[in-house]
DNA sequence: GTTAGCATGTAAGGAGTTACATGATTTT
DNA sequence: AAAATCATGTAACTCCTTACATGCTAAC
C-alpha cells in the first residue's frame, strides 16, 4: 500500500489543517517546518498527496474551471484551463486522523525524526500532551547522554584526539538539547501552574511567552565574537 | 555498478587502513565513528564489502583453519571450521584510493554527511587539508546561519511561538557549530604557527592538544575530567 | 545440551532523490 | 516574444533497513 513516510504525511496533514493549499506552496512551507536540513522534493510530495487522496484523508479542490471540459477547454483568464492548480484540503476523516496523531504522546513522538514534526504543531496540541512529549524526549536524550558519556570515559586515551573531540562535541550537543527541553518544560509548567489541570481552551495560551530569557547560550553579539 | 554509499565506503576503508578486521567487528567500530545517530546494518555493510572486494580495493583474508591470527581477544579462541571469520584488509589500490579520499579538501568534504567521516580520519589527514576542510565547513555553516537569520526576521510575529522557538533553536545550534569550528581552526593554526607551512611528518602533532579550554559551553565539570 | 552471542549473508522493500517531461502564468 | 517562475507529475535509481536464514562457538 505504498505506505508513504509517516513524518511527511503528518506534516502535510498539519499544514493542510491550517489552510488548504496546493502542492507547490505546500512544499515550501514543508521545508520550513521540517527544518532547513532535509528538503522534500516533488518526487516525494506528489505521490504522498496522491496516497492521502486515495485513503480519503484529503481531497483535491479543483478551482472550478469555467467549462469543466476535460481536455480542450479554452483557456479562460486567471484560474481556468486544462491544468489548473490543485488545492488540497482535509476531509472530515483527515481532520480526525490528524487530531489522533496530535494526541499521540507515546514513544514514537519522541523519536529523533518524529519529535520535530510534533513540536512544529504544538500550538494545536493539548497542553498535557505537549508536556509528556517534552519529558519523554528529554528522558530519551538523557539516556543517550549516559551512553555517550560512558563511551567517552571508556575510550579516553585509547583513540586519537580528533575522534575524542568529535565524541565530546556530540555529547555537548545532546547536553545542550536537554537544557533546551528543560527550559521548555519549565515554561509549560509555569503557565499551567496556578490554574491547575483544567485546560483553558482548545489552542490555549502557554505558547505566548516562551521568552528566551536567560538561556546561557547566545550571550551577546552573535557573529562578531 | 551498485555504487554503494560513499560515506560508508570511506569509513570502511579508513577503519581497514588502521587494521584488518572482519565484518562484525567493523560494524561496531563503524557505528562509533559515524556517530551514535545512524547505525549501519549488516544488510548494508556486507554488500559494501563485497563491492569493495569486487573493485579490488580490499581483499578477504581467510585465516588458515587451525592457525589463529593472533586475535587480541579476552581469551585465545582456537577458531577453525569451514565458516571462519573473514578478515578484510586493504590492497595497495585500496590504500591509494583511501589516501586520495583523504586528500580531498573540496566542497564534497564539507557537506553535512561527508564532513563527519573526514573529521573522523583527521589524524591521517595532512594539516593543510584539515584546515581547508574546517574553513570550508565553517563557511558553509555561516551561509546557512545567514539564511536562517533572515528567515527568522522575516517570519517573526507571523508564525506561532513554537515554530519560532524551533527555528531559533536550530539557529543556536548552527551558531554553536560555527564556534566549535572556529576553535578547532584556531588550534590548528596555533600548532603550525611558528613553524610555517612545512608539514612536520605524516601523522603530525597538532591533534595532541585540542584542549577544550575556554569553550563557553559546558560551564562546570561534566564527567570529572 | 541448550541458550546466548558471534559471524556472515540474502530478499524484499521503504523512503526518499535526481532527472526528466510538460504546461501555465507572470515579468521583462 | 522570450525568459523566469509557478506548478504538476513520472521513472529510475540510491541507499539503507527489516526480517529472515544459516552456522559456529562459548558458557551455563
Amino acid at each position: 500500500m505504498a505506505r508513504r513516510g509517516e513524518v511527511l504525511e503528518f506534516a502535510v496533514l498539519g499544514l493542510l489543517n491550517e489552510s488548504p493549499q496546493h502542492g507547490y506552496e505546500l512544499r515550501k512551507r514543508l521545508n520550513a517546518v521540517l527544518g532547513s536540513w532535509h528538503s522534500i522534493s516533488y518526487g516525494s510530495l506528489y505521490p504522498t498527496l496522491r496516497d492521502l487522496v486515495g485513503r480519503g484523508l484529503i481531497i483535491e479542490d479543483q478551482p472550478a474551471p469555467n467549462e469543466p471540459g476535460a481536455k480542450a477547454g479554452p483557456a479562460a483568464p486567471a484560474l481556468a484551463g486544462r491544468r489548473a492548480k490543485i488545492a488540497y484540503r482535509l476531509t472530515a476523516d483527515g481532520k480526525e486522523h490528524f487530531q489522533q496523531l496530535l494526541g499521540d504522546a507515546g514513544p514514537a513522538a519522541w523519536e529523533d525524526d518524529r519529535f520535530g514534526v510534533h513540536f512544529a504543531f504544538f500550538s494545536d496540541t493539548a497542553a498535557d500532551v505537549r508536556l509528556r512529549i517534552l519529558e519523554g524526549r528529554r528522558t530519551r536524550l538523557e539516556e543517550r547522554m549516559a551512553t555517550l558519556r560512558s563511551g567517552l570515559t571508556r575510550t579516553r586515551e585509547r583513540v586519537d584526539s580528533y575522534t575524542l573531540e568529535l565524541q565530546q562535541h556530540g555529547l555537548d550537543g545532546v547536553e545542550r538539547e536537554v537544557r533546551w527541553l528543560s527550559e521548555l518544560i519549565a515554561t509549560e509548567q509555569d503557565n499551567r501552574g496556578p490554574r491547575d489541570g483544567a485546560p483553558t481552551n482548545e489552542s490555549d495560551q502557554g505558547a505566548q511567552r516562551l521568552g528566551r530569557s536567560a538561556t546561557g547560550n547566545r550571550p551577546s553579539a552573535p557573529t562578531a565574537r
